[in-house]
Formats: structure tokens, C-alpha cells, sequence
DNA sequence: TATGTTATATCACAAAGTGATATAACATGA
DNA sequence: TCATGTTATATCACTTTGTGATATAACATA
């Protein structure tokens, strides 16, 4: 089971909004509303990310019905690439406020 | 106050390596080891985002006493934009894991 | 004084991401 | 019906980011 990880943010955030079935506009759309405007994927980033995706086979084309939009969505390789992603993630946030705790105690001593 | 974020996850590793002093070398090794060796950072990539981060400001040169070992640290600033980083990447994992879990229960459902 | 480890550094290249632009379907109101 | 705006996909040329390979040297030790 090869793995691709470590996943990069712009296909992080891809793949999170492909826990359900979207089309690519609208993953551009969610990832900019739910971070606030702080995370933009660009059509460019999107289609070319998309595009590997789909090559790598963790996601698929689910809907294609519509005369314009192309719907996709995590195949289980997919889900099980995010789980892992998310776990590598939680230790790096862990790492670096475990980091940060520690700093302020040794700033408060000073 | 400009911002360079989002940091990408190798800056990130690096930034959260130097909450206290250490130098290159070390950084390199505590991400390996940290990170069970999922996330490995060569030299050519620490010394390049080490250069770039001391240009930023983002971290500085805190002691050259040694002959061999240049130890660096996270500037107050370094550690704002780590901070606000946590935040982001905190955001990040919730919309994924709300995403799965609502799929979990379709799945259940099914 | 040879060997291994620690440590920094850079080059040439590969991978990832993006601004600009193109194309077209649909929605709407004038 | 036709101009305008929005939704939507797509690609090109370019920049930014990351890296394998390699070089250099100090130190540890046996």
C-alpha cells in the first residue's frame, strides 16, 4: 500500500473538501470561506492538483451528469491517506506548542 | 505587521524546532526522530529555509561561540507567525475530521 | 592517523504552486 | 435577444520551494 504521503497544504485542503461530493469550483470556494481568506487555491493550484489526484487514484470522478461541472470525491485510499495526514498533523502541532509552553515559563522565570 | 504566512510544513517543522536554541544540525535530527521519521528534512533543505528564515527575521543567530555549531532561535515575531500558524493548521484538522466523520455515518447508514 | 560522526554549505535539478489568460455554459434583467 | 456577471474548467509560462548529490572540515575514538 504506497503511500503519498506527507500530504502538501493546497492537497490537504483539497482532499478535506472531498470527503464529500464536490465539484472543483466549489472546493476552491469552500477552502477560501472556511479559512477565512487565509488558504486560497487558485484555479491553477486546483486543476493541476486535481489532476495528480486523480492520476494517484485518491480521488475519483463521481458525477460527471451535469453539462459543466465535474463532481468528485476520496476514493478509500483517499480517506485513509487524510487519516494519516491529519495524525502526522496533530504531532506537529503538538511539537510545536509543547515548543511554545516552554518558552513562556522561561520567560515568566526571567 | 507582514505576514508570511502559511508556512509550509518543512518552515514549520524548523520554526517549531527553534521555540528554544538549536542548531542546524539538531533540527534536522529532532524532526526525524519526532516524527518517526515520516517527515526527514536533508541539509540541503534546512540550510536553505534556515536562510531565508534569518532574512525573514523569523529567527536569529543566538550563539557562534562554537567552532562548528551555529545555534539559532525563534524571534519574537518567529513566534507570533508560528503561533498564528497553530491556528490555521488547528482550522485545517477540524474541517477534515468533520468532513470523515460525517461520511462515517453514511457509511453506517448504508 | 584512519574512521566515523557531527556539522555547515552549495549546486544543479525536480517538484509544487500560481498569475494570467482562455473558453464556455448558465442566469438575469433590460 | 443580447449584454453582463457568475460559475466552471483548463492550460501556459513562470516562480517558488524542496532536494539528491556532493564538498568541506572539525571533532571523537580507537
Amino acid at each position: 500500500m504506497k503511500s503519498f504521503e506527507p500530504l502538501t497544504d493546497s492537497v490537504f485542503y483539497i482532499m478535506a473538501s472531498l470527503t464529500e461530493p464536490r465539484h472543483g469550483y466549489a472546493v476552491m470556494s469552500l477552502v477560501e470561506e472556511t479559512t477565512g481568506g487565509s488558504f486560497v487555491i487558485g484555479p491553477a493550484s486546483l486543476y493541476t492538483i486535481i489532476k495528480k489526484l486523480l492520476k494517484e487514484q485518491l480521488i475519483v470522478l463521481h458525477d460527471e451528469s451535469d453539462s459543466r461541472r465535474k463532481v468528485y470525491m476520496l476514493t478509500d485510499v483517499g480517506r485513509q491517506t487524510l487519516e494519516a495526514d491529519i495524525a502526522r498533523r496533530k504531532v506537529m502541532i503538538e511539537m510545536a506548542e509543547k515548543g511554545l509552553e516552554r518558552r513562556e515559563v522561561c520567560d515568566e522565570e526571567h
